[in-house]
DNA sequence: GATGCGTGGAC
DNA sequence: TGTCCAAGCAT
């Protein structure tokens, strides 16, 4: 090992006992963390979470969890009913995936939330990092977790730059796994806590670098903090987008009790051609579905 | 690996 | 106000 990868590991390694501490004194109480949250409420959360902030999962999270308390619950109901309690979450095909899902978990596992990785892993809507947090998250288990928070603490206290890169690499992996800690119930309050820290201290926008128990061993900080240098980042449309007039025409659907005509969808986006290609879109996607008489309503 | 996929809050 | 972005996944 090379002097630079010596201290590059002894400054990583430093992270883990402040950053726990930090974490006992500063972690949020959140309804899937408490000691009671079954392994369907972290899971729960954990599809709702994906690209939407805490803020707003907080009131669905906990209106699911009344209406669907086991998989089993929300399997037994029509995939509409899904998209429904969805509401304004954003992303609804996480809804009908996390509906495809509990199916899963009631026909293959039992009803019980596997917690294996592999098993979490083949799960619809369940991707690499969804499958390492509920097996660490539900079942205290040591699993690598690498979400954009810990992506970003590691890129600025490790690697010294502003922002990680677009998608997640072999040596970030590796750093993942050298960090963690042996011992399963501390490696998984650490992830949790190094996600934490990037989600209420080091974030994207103004960290909140004097409260950060690891400013000293920040490499981003020791450099300066200069400002990201790597290709700019496509910015998101949204307006005018199909996207958007997907959003409106579920919104319509969401809202009615039942069919709605293709007449009244129509009211809610002027430019046909694009109308039409978001509704089949919709359709191809399993979140609409067309009626025997010519309507459209949630499947 | 690049795209497409919602929504609303913060500035 | 427009811009950015928030615990990703599937294709």
């Amino acid at each position: 090992m090379t002097t630079s990868e010596t201290t590059f590991a002894a400054t990583a390694a430093g992270l883990v006992t402040p950053v726990l501490h930090w974490y006992d004194e500063h972690a949020r109480d959140l309804p899937w963390r408490r000691p009671d949250a079954s392994a369907w409420s972290v899971l729960v959360s954990e599809f709702m979470l994906q690209q939407t902030p805490v803020a707003r999962v907080l009131p669905i999270h906990d209106a699911w969890l009344r209406q669907w308390p086991t998989p089993a619950a929300l399997a037994a109901e029509a995939a509409g009913e899904a998209v429904r309690a969805w509401g304004r979450l954003g992303y609804p095909r996480r809804a009908l995936r996390l509906h495809a899902a509990a199916a899963a978990i009631t026909d293959q596992h039992a009803g019980r939330v596997p917690s294996a990785y592999d098993d979490l892993r083949a799960l619809p809507g369940v991707g690499d990092y969804t499958a390492a947090a509920v097996a660490a998250f539900a079942y205290g288990q040591r699993q690598v977790v690498l979400d954009t928070n810990v992506r970003r603490v590691l890129a600025r206290a490790v690697a010294g730059v502003e922002f990680p890169a677009r998608s997640v690499t072999r040596a970030e992996r590796d750093l993942g796994a050298t960090l963690l800690p042996e011992d399963p119930p501390t490696a998984a309050t650490w992830s949790v806590a190094v996600m934490e820290l990037g989600a209420l201290v080091c974030t994207a926008d103004r960290p909140r670098c004097d409260g950060c128990p690891v400013r000293r061993l920040c490499a981003w900080q020791a450099a300066g903090a200069p400002a990201y240098d790597g290709p700019p980042r496509p910015a998101q449309a949204y307006a005018g987008t199909d996207r958007q007039c997907r959003g409106r025409l579920l919104a319509v659907l969401r809202d009615a009790p039942g069919a709605v005509t293709r007449a009244h969808l129509e009211t809610t986006w002027d430019e046909p051609v694009q109308r039409e290609r978001a509704l089949g879109s919709l359709v191809a996607d399993g979140l609409v579905v067309a009626t025997a008489d010519g309507r459209y309503a949630l499947p």
